[in-house]
DNA sequence: CTGCAACCTGGAGCGCGCTCCAGGTCAAGC
DNA sequence: GCTTGACCTGGAGCGCGCTCCAGGTTGCAG
C-alpha cells in the first residue's frame, strides 16, 4: 500500500546523463550512496541522491578524479574536522583556477595560430 | 670539425619538464619531429623542436588528447587546407572555452560548500 | 500465471597516456 | 683502449575511469 517512492536506476541514468554502469561504479567507489533498495534488492534513488549525483558529475566534468571525489564525499559526510574540510575544498578550488590559467594559455596559442592562418592563407 | 649542434635528449627533458620516455613517445605518435640524429643514431633536437615541444606541452596541459595534437601537428605541417586548419583550431578553441565554463561551475559548487562550512562549523 | 523488460552481481576488458624494462650501442674523459 | 653514463629499440606493464558481459533475479502488464 505504500506508494513506490524514489527513482529507479534507469530513470536516474536518464536524468543525470550517466550510464547504469557508471552509477553503480560511483556507488562502489563511495562517491554516491549507499543507495536504498527495494524489498527485492533493486536500487531506489531518492531526491538527495540525485542532487548529489549532479554535484559529483559537475566536479567530474571539471576534471576532478575519482579519489578526490571520494574524499570530498567522505569529508562532507563526516561530522568533525571542518578545518580539514575547508582546507580540502580550498585546495581543489585553487587547482581548478590553475587549470583555467593553463587553458587560457592554450587558447592564446590557438589564437596565435588562427590569426596566422586566417590572415595568410 | 663541425661543432656539435642542437640539444641532447636529456637536456630537452630538463628544459621541457618531460621525461625521456615521453619525448620518444610523442615522436612515435607524430606530435614532434622527426627529430634529427647524430652519426651514431642518437637524437639531436634543434631550437624549433624545443619550441614546438613547448607548444605541445601547453596544449596537453590544457587537456587536449594525443590524437588531437597529432592532427594539430599534421595540419600545421600541411601546405594546403588552410580552411580545415582554421576550422580545426576554432573547434578546439571552443571546446577549451566550454571546459573553462565547466570548471567555473565546479568552482561555484566548491564556493557554496566552503561558504557553508566556513560560517557554520 | 506468464512474459518481458529492467535490474542484480562479480569480474573481465578497454582506451588513454604514459612508464618501465632488457639488452644493447654510443661518446667523452682518462 | 677502457670505463662510464647517456642513449637506443621493441615491447610489456600500469593506473584511471569507465564499459561490457554472463548468468541470474525482480517486478509490472496483460
Amino acid at each position: 500500500m505504500t506508494a513506490v517512492t524514489g527513482y529507479a536506476p534507469g530513470e536516474v541514468a536518464q536524468r543525470t546523463g550517466l550510464s547504469l554502469d557508471t552509477l553503480r561504479y560511483y556507488e562502489r567507489e563511495g562517491l554516491v550512496g549507499p543507495v536504498g533498495r527495494s524489498a527485492g534488492g533493486q536500487r531506489r534513488y531518492d531526491e538527495d541522491d540525485v542532487a548529489w549525483i549532479g554535484i559529483v558529475t559537475c566536479l567530474r566534468d571539471a576534471g576532478l578524479g575519482i579519489a578526490d571525489l571520494r574524499r570530498f564525499t567522505e569529508l562532507l559526510r563526516a561530522e568533525a574536522g571542518a578545518d580539514d574540510r575547508v582546507a580540502f575544498l580550498r585546495r581543489r578550488r585553487t587547482e581548478l583556477l590553475d587549470q583555467v590559467e593553463r587553458i587560457r594559455a592554450a587558447i592564446d596559442v590557438l589564437d596565435g595560430k588562427i590569426a596566422h592562418y586566417a590572415t595568410e592563407p
